[in-house]
DNA sequence: ATATGTGCAAAAGATTTGCAAGATC
DNA sequence: GATCTTGCAAATCTTTTGCACATAT
C-alpha cells in the first residue's frame, strides 16, 4: 500500500497559481471558496469522492462548501490540471485523484475485495499514442482500468470451493 | 464509420444459449422477458443505453419491457458475455454494445465532436497481461478509452481563432 | 406448490439548475 | 455598478427496491 506523498506548501502553492491561471484566462474571478475545494482536494491522500470534498473543505472557521459549489469548482480542477477523474471503485459514485505534480498511472482493481494497485507502463503509453497518431488524433487524456482477482481472494475462492 | 456486422440468426441462437446456460448455472428460470431484452441487445448497432433497450425491447405484440427489468437483466448479458458495458460518450449516461462473438477493441474518443473510433492493440493487451501477473492478479477484464482531438476538429480550432 | 420474474410505483442517489444574496473587479 | 459566486432548495436523472401478481419448474 504505496501512499503518494502529498504536496508540501510550495506544491500547494504552484497548484494554486496553476488554478488562478485558469481562472484568469476564462475571465473568471478569484473566490475563496474554490481555492477551499482545491485545497482539500490537494491536500487529501488517496481517492476521493465530491462529498468528501465538501466535508474537508472547511477553512479555520469551519466554513463548508457546498456541495453545489464543489460540482460547479470540480471542471476547473480538472482543466488546470490539479486533479483526474477516475472509474475504479465499483458501485460508488465518482471518484478522483490528485494530478499535480505526481506522476501519471492507471489503475488495477481486484473484483473480489476492491484492492486497487496503481501501475504505469511506458510502453502502454507509447502504443496509445501511436494509435492516436494513426487516426490522425492528438492525445488529450485516457482512462485506463484493469479488473483482474489477487491473489489473496483466489485462495478465498478455493477454500471456499472445497 | 465502420458498421459492425451484426449478428446472423444461429448467432442470436448462440448467444441465447450462452444467456441460458448462465442462467441455468445460477438456478434461475427461463423467461421471455430476460430474451426480448438479450435479443433488443445483440441486434442493436452500435452503443446503446438502457433507455434504447426499454424501447427496442419490444416483441410482435409491441410488448414493451420495463426499465426496471432490463436493469436487473444486464447483469446477466453481461456475466454471459453477451455485452460489455463502455464508458464513452461524455455526459450521456452508461453505454453499452455487443461483446459477444465479436473481436474486443477500446475506444478513441474525440473530445471536440465526440466521434469514436474503435481500436485494437495486441501489444497493448499483451502489457495488460504482463501488468496483472506482475502484481498476482488474474485479469477479468478491463476499459480502456483514449481521448484526443480529431483531424477535423483541430482545423475548425484554427479557422475560428483566426 | 413453491420459488422466481415482472410491472409499477416509490425510494434513493448523484448531479444540475434557478434564484436571491454576497463577493469581486 | 455590473458581473460572477455561492448557498440553498427544488428539479432532474439514473438506478434500485418493495410488493402484488404472473410465470416457470
Amino acid at each position: 500500500m504505496k501512499k503518494p506523498h502529498s504536496l508540501d506548501e510550495a506544491g500547494l502553492q504552484r497548484a494554486l497559481a496553476a488554478l488562478r491561471r485558469v481562472v484568469r484566462e476564462k475571465g473568471l474571478r478569484a473566490s475563496s471558496a474554490r481555492e477551499r475545494v482545491a485545497l482539500a482536494a490537494l491536500r487529501y491522500g488517496g481517492h476521493f469522492t465530491v462529498e468528501d470534498l465538501v466535508r474537508r473543505s472547511k477553512d479555520e472557521r469551519l466554513e463548508e462548501t457546498h456541495a453545489s459549489t464543489v460540482y460547479r469548482t470540480l471542471p476547473l480542477l480538472l482543466e488546470a490540471g490539479l486533479l483526474e477523474e477516475i472509474r475504479v471503485h465499483r458501485d460508488e459514485g465518482t471518484f478522483y485523484e490528485r494530478a499535480f505534480e505526481r506522476e501519471h498511472h492507471d489503475h488495477l482493481v481486484c473484483v473480489g475485495c476492491g484492492a486497487v494497485v496503481e501501475f504505469h507502463s511506458e510502453e502502454i503509453e507509447e502504443v496509445q499514442r501511436e494509435v492516436a497518431v494513426s487516426f490522425g488524433f492528438v492525445l488529450t487524456g485516457h482512462s485506463h482500468e484493469l479488473r483482474g482477482t489477487c491473489t489473496a481472494c483466489r485462495e478465498r475462492g478455493r477454500e471456499s470451493r472445497a
